[in-house]
DNA sequence: AATGAATGAGTATTCATTCAT
DNA sequence: AATGAATGAATACTCATTCAT
């Protein structure tokens, strides 16, 4: 086919792709990926040519086909690592969770959502536009967002036992909407130039909604012994 | 050039080809953009052939460019009225919003939003998909979604100069974030299949979050005058 | 596919091809057929270029895909036309079959046909060729095949019925045996340049020996009274 | 060039680029004919590949031009080793064929032919395909028909010099007809699935068209003394 | 002897778009 | 207004063959 149709009915392909067995085989397709990874962030994939990932990989057009079946398959390489990349665990093992306040895991757990798509925001823009189209992309979008889905829908649970958050919540409709929020607005924000924002108020910002939305109640100041109005912990929140 | 690369590039003014100048020529026009929404619909953007759209429109290859410059073109007439349908003034008056509780406009609010969306759900799924890479039609897109986020951000002042809202709370970013809440779980839940809700269920749980997450005072019970338990609302906030 | 594979398996293509709907439109689709022709002539199936055809109908590339799926469907086209004036019905009435002896409707039978592929002896070899990997053509190769053997098997057994042909023989193997005798020495000497004999000789021996083969009683010399040796016959046989 | 495209004026040596010169190396180039025939008889000579061919003999790419310049040479000794097959002296010295009647020579002939055909008929299928591209495999198929064709010529020669054959007949081109008969016959029968005869008759039916297209004398019977009528021979010859 | 990584020329095919009628 | 024939640039993909190890 001399055109890339880009086809939900694909079926994964007959021909196996070649395992390389050497060294220097691995070396040339960790190469590959990289290469295509860089051409799908500048190009696009619709735009993105088998031809410019050969040529950047300093390889021959028949070495990509050598590793890959196709610019689908290699992008689908490229999308799962970013979206394991998204959800891997903190290098830093960090404070145990039990000794943070709800606020502070919502807050910390969004930072680091956030942190993460920014630092890939130009190739996670291009996951999104294909995962309209790929269904195995598409796949493995909804695997990452399953998992912070369900963290929060067990955390969600377990706040409402505890009588800490709103009773008539739905903890999966519930996760499924602020996971979406946080997803596509990072989207908005990150990689479609929508506004600019402070970045630490916008953790801020969604971890208020957030907390707000399971109705927690309201978070102790954090050090200083008295103020209670919420208008003043605005500002330092905003300078963290 | 005989093959337009759907580019990032190609701003084309949306100036029509040829405004038609008999009614018969208004007639195929108006047939043509039927035509492709359907075959937009069954095929997506990409799929989509011309030769498919003038098929179905039952006019020939020639009168489809008549009309219309390019696929893109006419993709973008038929974002554009959809947009325009999602943000419409309802057809029935209604309660003027004066009469309605922050809560009740919230719920209100959701749910024109989301049975619009349901309804040409098939449509909105491809439009969001060429939305990723047609800058005009994510403008379009854009655009509705400002409609709404600068209402609520209107709102949100208003609520907060009332003391009503949450103060910490940037009206800006969170009109956004809520907006994106919406509109994501909208395509997710109505053109992704991901999950099944009902749909009642679902606009109470958009709007439950939705009013916690600004910090609204407890919604006042409709009928009965005591009953202060928040779980036992849950029951008839679904019915609604 | 950049690069024809010519499977068994290709089935019919899903895309309907375009019927002339003007006159120019059939002269130019004409025009390709005859110019597919003369390529594959020159250069057999294999090597023949879409190019190359179309450039000899003096038409653009896209022209040839706008009236045929593919190398493999013009050629069927020019296969089964080829088989088709193999099969025809001559252009004279010539004798009523009734008035001839068997001897005389073999001869004439077996030089029509020499003299149908001799014609079109390079197209033939092509065909021959191409019969071995495509079915489709293949199929047209038989029904044609078919064509004569159903003849003889009919007369072989009208022959039998009056006592004129050996009664041992089994009419469906031998007109498939003596039809394949006429065929295969076709190919071998008019495409593959197997030794060269004349043309009348050819004839007349392949008669001798088909109508030894059914056991038909020795032929009555043409004109003269007497002369009873075969070897005599020889002489004026290849004169014919 | 990377690609050999099956071209008519192709003709290399035969030479092996590397004739193995210890035991292992023999096994290894042995392993090649046999796997390169197991995938020529699943896949044909065109879609048949270099990787399934040294996947199949359980050895790299590398090896197979180690011994082998393309798939064409490995082909031809394919071929070659077949068509020797089929030329091949039989096993059991049999009685010498002074004994035999000209009938029995005839049908001991067909039959051995027919045997042998059928059972490599796959890869006689691919053999006729290829001869019809590849010159050198077709002079190889021509040589094996030359070598039954001249036993015939020689044996017509004889039999009409005995006065037991039609003088009429050139023994040239009958012999490369009854011989073109035979070998399309078998194609058609037991490689293209055209009709399925009963082994027995078929032999016995080529036998009788050879026999009196060559207008020998009928047949003495067998066993008994009397019965003059053809037809009755039928079954004792079925039977043969 | 053997491995398997790397090469790259060669071509069918698509389909948006133009244009003569 | 409408037809539909004609255009042709653009590219993915194959796989025989080479070659460094």
């Amino acid at each position: 086919m001399p055109r890339t149709r880009t086809t939900a009915a694909t079926i994964t392909p007959v021909t196996a792709l070649n395992r390389p067995r050497t060294v220097k085989g691995a070396q040339t397709r960790a190469g590959l990926v990289k290469a295509a990874k860089d051409i799908f962030e500048r190009d696009g994939f619709l735009e993105a040519r088998i031809s410019d990932i050969a040529k950047r990989a300093k390889v021959s057009y028949g070495a990509f086909y050598h590793y890959f079946d196709s610019k689908e398959q290699i992008f689908r390489e490229v999308a799962e690592a970013e979206e394991e990349r998204l959800t891997a665990s903190p290098d830093e093992p960090s404070a145990p969770d039990e000794q943070l306040s709800p606020h502070d895991r919502i807050r910390r757990s969004n930072r680091r959502y956030l942190e993460r798509y920014r630092s890939e925001a130009k190739i996670m823009g291009v996951i999104e536009q294909v995962s309209r189209y790929d269904p195995y992309v598409n796949a493995a979008r909804m695997a990452s967002q399953k998992h912070f889905v369900e963290r929060s829908e067990r955390s969600i649970k377990r706040l409402q036992a505890d009588g800490l958050a709103d009773r008539r919540l739905d903890p999966a409709i519930v996760s499924d909407a602020l996971g979406a929020m946080v997803a596509r607005f990072s989207e908005l924000w990150l990689t479609q130039g929508y506004r600019s924002y402070d970045f630490d108020v916008a953790v801020d910002q969604l971890s208020i909604i957030w907390a707000n939305a399971l109705g927690l109640p309201p978070e102790p100041l954090p050090v200083a012994p008295s103020a209670s109005k919420p208008a003043r912990r605005k500002a330092s929140a905003q300078s963290a």
